[in-house]
DNA sequence: CCTTTAGTCTACTAATTCGATAGAGTATTA
DNA sequence: TAATACTCTATCGAATTAGTAGACTAAAGG
């Protein structure tokens, strides 16, 4: 199951592309309060995707933050990836944060490996084919 | 991320179904020797395997635990929902433990609602075509 | 019948994560 | 220079995770 951070940050993200026209800054109270999310919480997620290269930000009065790219070049799994981590079941078999599990001797022995694989590529591929411009419809 | 509950709790049902003729007993210390788990919490794993009906066991010399059911019969999806709890990314496209968002006024409404329900499938076409016995070659 | 074997059950723990809040600080605008 | 709005650090309680300890019960077998 996904944290509440990414299910937020997705619902953000898509509320900014959806209303925004990618240089104009949204409140961080506009979309806490329009996506019923803690606005504290909110701050906190939105910080993380600046650092994280995907907002920009403005201070002062008609500050807030806006999308550095366009929806359609920012996918899913790019945010659930900097949001929740691995999107795998299993550390073995993450592309983009790959751990060997300690309690198998090989990849190729161990009985879940392959079955996580394929589970793992369905979801990417549905995953990295959607944009937030496919979440605004 | 599958938590090492279920990853050991699939891991030994396959030592099982690999070993196992069905009906001779397979103490969990061999399995947990064999597969690198802590024996202790092994006992609780397979206990509750038990207690939902996947697995019966013996006490006594020549005891332990056996399969049920035959590995061909006994889907990987049926033991994570057992184990690990709802499949889905969100309570809101799960199907066996469907939970309504309380930050979403409608489903048809939420951004994120049908491509999560594209993912359940996706991972659900893998996990319940996937037997027991296909995780032993 | 008594010892050994092996699963059952309850309880507890340490460490980590999750979701959220508080409040001071800093940049920007008007 | 006052108001605005993001930035940063710190803290919090609750829940979850992974694992341990130890007493109890059933069964086999000599």
């Amino acid at each position: 199951m996904l944290s509440k951070k990414t299910k937020y940050g997705l619902k953000a993200l898509t509320y900014m592309a959806k209303k925004g026209d990618g240089k104009t800054p949204i409140l961080i109270a506009e979309i806490a309060e329009q996506e019923n999310i803690s606005k504290k919480f909110l701050e906190m997620i939105l910080l993380q995707l600046k650092n994280t290269g995907f907002l920009g930000s403005k201070k002062g009065k008609g500050g807030g933050y806006y999308l550095l790219k366009e929806p359609k070049d920012i996918t899913v799994a790019a945010l659930m990836r900097v949001l929740e981590g691995p999107i795998a079941m299993l550390p073995c078999v993450s592309l983009n944060f790959y751990e060997k599990c300690d309690d198998c001797k090989t990849e190729e022995e161990c009985s879940l490996n392959r079955v996580m694989v394929e589970v793992r590529d369905n979801t990417l591929r549905v995953l990295e084919n959607k944009t937030l411009a496919d979440l605004t419809n």
